[in-house]
DNA sequence: AAGCAATATGGAATCGATACCACATTAAGT
DNA sequence: ACTTAATGTGGTATCGATTCCATATTGCTT
């Protein structure tokens, strides 16, 4: 590999005048830098990133924190997050915490010593341990999914979805609903979206039995599992369903068309996520949108704010959905 | 940030020492130990992965370039590489071709400025600027999904899967068989894979009318047009379609559904890629799994390989498969 | 008691770039 | 013609780590 120094033996200037050209910056005559130009193609130069990174404090790159690598949303997301920061000059270095809290802290020292520029989260959770490295970092920092305290984060409207959603079932005449969950430890989809469907519930006057609240783990598996749960095990049986994640929803599918049950005849669903799924299972799965690629983006955007100097405090931003009625309500 | 200067003075020893208790590596007495890992938590110190690649010549990072980053595919892949890698201490740097060719070379030339240790591509084709980059490119490096002449690539059975579905069809008593393949820029996907289909044709003397190859850009939408294409404009009409991805399959049955042909009665239907789609279609789509989580394990071994020296030249290796049969045969 | 290996520590060079400063040379303005 | 500004170029320190070499201390062996 050659270096800076050989390409300016090459060219017959020194190292200096080769920065010069490189980054197109300060006076080089017509003449050196078409040497300069010349002998950077012939010897195929390529500058270290770590030397100029370790000179100038800059990186270029964005360490963006997974909790899952192969999952549609996070997918989606990246993607709208590249498409932005590309746009700009960055890349982005991809962590992936397999789900385990304790890896979030880790990945951010791991990204903080690689000398990113900023750091995106994709949360799950709302860890104190967390929240304090975080505020011990330095860096341009955006949480997104969760809403952290003291943290620039880019959220999804769970709330209200969760309760448009509920009002959906409502306005068709459905009383008896029952709610697909996840644990307490994911806020935003755990509890706020919980929230939404009981305070819908309470709006109208309906009760809520306890048996009607199930929770699953984001499997197709678990949805299964919760719809056996709610159709066998209950005194009284739902006639709508509501799972908070399109996979929890079309496992409850699945066990629906296995024992037979109309959908939405006798049991009506709803999932959210508006995954490639949910517009090919049969019936059609009504869900809600969210945007993912938007949020991505919006994301980035936050980020590049921060880089930018344009500080502007510590921002919440909530994002649009859409809901999707399709054949399953 | 604190650097290794800071947390000398601070334990009152040398950089040198501290180095030493760093990677634990020369002599370091018991006290002078101790007080260096004190100063290091107190501090909150994080060394620089930059200076330390920059005098070692190692970042203990690899490059994996995809052609799109939110495909299911890409995704599972990428699991298996991360995982292995991890495993090992390597972490990933992600980058994203959008599947333009160009991209690929400037991508490449992008990790090396960052000096990565090794690169990984899912190859989407074989292009010539390609292979001689890549020639050039003095770092282990594995191709994965294509094979590319002179470079270590990990293939799928393309030719024998797409043979062995198209047999399938034929035992079951197929004649009319047709295809929905990709152009032929992607060699693996567009040539191999209508070659294992048109040799087992002519193996067992069927024809192959020339109406019902048909050719997609890997959408649902290019799917179901060529599945309408192929029952609304053909003079004899197919009575199983081999489709060579899941998602234009599933294009394909979409319409197939919306025109109330009955699958598998009228028209059978294959695909390849084992989406998670798959399995929750109506009826449950005939596909083939191709591992993709073991193709990233062993292409990441692959590099580790090459890494640890065991050189072992130009390798070619080609992953297992299975058929898998569901309902819409 | 002398010699030598093992243990312990620090100084200085180095990796490959950038940036500041110094110093020419040329052009422009009065 | 002389000052001042614009242009062009190179030397050297620096970023934060590692590594080689030199040196000091200790413990063992004969």
């Amino acid at each position: 590999m050659p270096t800076i120094k050989d390409v300016a033996k090459r060219a017959g200037v020194s190292r200096t005048t080769v920065s010069r050209v490189l980054n197109d910056n300060g006076y080089v005559s017509h003449e050196a830098r078409q040497r300069v130009v010349e002998a950077v193609k012939e010897m195929g130069y390529i500058p270290s990133a770590h030397a100029k990174t370790m000179r100038t404090k800059r990186s270029g790159v964005i360490g963006v924190i997974l909790p899952r690598i192969s999952t549609e949303t996070a997918s989606r997301v990246v993607n709208g997050i590249e498409e932005e920061l590309a746009a700009n000059g960055y890349q982005i270095l991809l962590t992936n915490t397999q789900l385990k809290p304790e890896k979030e802290i880790e990945n951010i020292k791991l990204l903080k010593s690689r000398q990113v520029d900023g750091i995106i989260l994709l949360a799950t959770n709302r860890n104190q341990d967390l929240l304090e490295t975080i505020a011990d970092l330095s860096i341009p920092f955006v949480a997104l999914g969760q809403e952290l305290t003291g943290v620039t984060s880019v959220v999804y409207d769970d709330y209200n979805s969760a309760f448009d959603v509920t009002e959906s079932f409502i306005s068709k005449g459905h009383q008896d609903i029952a709610f697909i969950g996840v644990p307490e430890t994911d806020h935003a989809v755990g509890v706020v979206r919980k929230q939404g469907y009981l305070d819908a519930m309470a709006k109208h006057h309906l009760p809520v039995k306890e048996e009607w609240i199930q929770h699953g783990n984001f499997s197709f598996e678990s949805g299964y599992q919760a719809a056996k749960q709610l159709m066998e095990d209950t005194h009284f049986k739902p006639t709508a369903l509501f799972a908070v994640t399109d996979r929890m929803a079309i496992g409850a599918l699945g066990y629906l068309k296995e024992k037979q049950i109309d959908v939405p005849g006798e049991v009506a669903l709803f999932g959210i996520g508006a995954s490639d799924l949910s517009l090919h299972v049969t019936p059609p799965l009504s869900t809600v949108d969210y945007f993912n690629e938007d949020a991505g983006q919006k994301t980035a955007q936050l980020i590049l704010e921060q880089l930018t100097g344009k500080v502007g405090e510590k921002e919440k931003i909530k994002l649009n959905y859409r809901l999707i009625k399709r054949d399953s309500v």
